[in-house]
RNA sequence: GGAGAGAUGGCAGAGUGGUCGAUUGCGGCGGUCUUGAAAACCGCUGUACCGAGAGGUACCGGGGGUUCGAAUCCCUCUCUCUCCGCCA
């Protein structure tokens, strides 16, 4: 969320880095810069009037002590419309803060300068490609036929034990699985980050605290007995460590991993592109989360790319890396890359990764 | 599920109605001393907002109340710990 202080004090840089964005953010920041004035007049009266009340009250308790009753009842009587007036001014400066507060979220984060201008798909940039294109025979497979006639992920038994989305991997599916979780927490840990493993159920408060909540309140579980949220991802827990508290700048930038089994509902997509391991309500993913100076989170972003882009050579991929234009970011991302994965049989690019530096500034893999 | 205790500054831990934004210790920063370091000693050391500044306001788990005045009293919520019970 944007600074009001930065708003006021940079109004023409806000619009036209939202613009980026296609974002017209001239209204919004007009109402805004006249009602933060208002505010602070607001503010300002309402602290004279309290400082008057404090100087008061200390007064009273220094007459007490001297005994001088009718001074004290002369004093309270002088409280009495002063408490009024700060009433007042604290129900019209509270009107004005949500007025304001609404507002506020309105406005998406601003762009990094790298994001190319566009609208869509179509004007992502494309920052780098590896791997080679197999060739497949024509009557090549997709990955859930395979899966089932080597008998490595059934999907219906996942169907029979709890519903659709909730694979079951079996025998070397489920060796593989495993082994590709430990490559990923291996190759992070020598890079220098620090496996956790999270709790999967997370308290509301986590939830707020990587916007999960109140945003995608619908697609999360919620186990609503003991008020609690499955992780959609093991960004929310181990960003959450660090919630509240405050780090060493010459321990930055911190970085984390963590491996968690991910849920989401995926409420609403259903009927496309949800076939075989395309959208699942269970997954498991490697995290990484680096926390780091603001004016190095760039440097950070850059480093986790890179990082990313040793495991899909590393594993042989035929991958591509772009960087999302302003129409196809996310509100809260400042700049964007994904890693797109190739899929033959499928013949479509899929999106394996996303690496986003925002206001979180998180990132994920 | 039952009973009890508790939540205070980076950490530990005082404070039960009036100069308490908060004693003290640790940590951190600066200095004296030292060839250097340690020790010792001295000083400084929370955050946010408003203000050009002086300064002001708010914050002692969250919310509400009593009072001229609340960390302190009352109500309520949340969380943590201890003991008992139950349990895959």
């Amino acid at each position: 969320m944007l600074n009001l202080k930065f708003i006021q004090d940079n109004p023409d840089l806000v619009i036209e880095k939202l613009a980026v964005k296609r974002f017209d953010a001239r209204a919004i920041v007009e109402k805004v810069i006249a009602l933060y004035k208002r505010r602070n007049e607001v503010q300002n009266d309402s602290e004279i009037q309290k400082a008057e009340m404090n100087k008061i009250s200390k007064e009273i308790g220094q007459l007490i002590k001297e005994g001088k009753q009718s001074d004290v009842e002369l004093a309270k009587q002088k409280t009495v419309e002063l408490k009024e007036q700060i009433r007042i001014f604290e129900e019209q400066f509270a009107l004005i803060d949500a007025e304001l507060a609404q507002l506020q979220v309105q406005l998406p984060n601003l762009p990094s300068t790298l994001v190319p201008k566009g609208k869509g798909a179509e004007d992502n940039e494309v920052v780098a490609t590896g791997g080679t294109m197999p060739n497949l025979p024509a009557d090549a497979k997709p990955h859930w036929e395979l899966a089932a006639q080597y008998d490595l992920i059934d999907f219906e038994l996942g169907v029979k034990i709890t519903g659709a989305g909730f694979p079951v991997y079996k025998g070397f599916g489920a060796r593989i699985q495993r082994a590709l979780i430990n490559f990923f927490l291996d190759q992070a840990r020598e890079k220098g980050y620090l496996e956790v493993q999270p709790p999967y159920l997370v308290n509301e408060a986590s939830g707020f605290g990587t916007g999960q909540l109140p945003d995608k309140e619908g697609q999360m579980y919620h186990d609503s007995t003991d008020n609690l949220y499955l992780i959609p991802t093991a960004e929310v827990p181990v960003t959450n460590i660090f919630r509240d508290v405050i780090v060493e700048g010459k321990d930055l930038p911190i970085k984390t991993t963590a491996y968690s089994a991910c849920f989401r509902r995926e409420a609403g997509s259903y009927g496309k592109d949800v076939r075989g391991l395309n959208r699942l309500h269970q997954f498991d993913k490697v995290e990484i989360v680096q926390v780091a100076h603001p004016d190095k989170s760039y440097e950070s972003l850059k480093d986790m790319v890179d990082y990313v882009q040793t495991l899909v050579e590393k594993l042989g991929l035929p991958y591509r890396i772009l960087r999302l234009c302003g129409g196809d970011m996310s509100f809260t991302s400042s700049l964007t890359y994904d890693f797109e994965v190739w899929s033959a049989a499928q013949e479509r690019a899929r999106l394996l990764i996303k690496l986003q530096c925002g206001l979180k500034r998180t990132s994920s893999c």
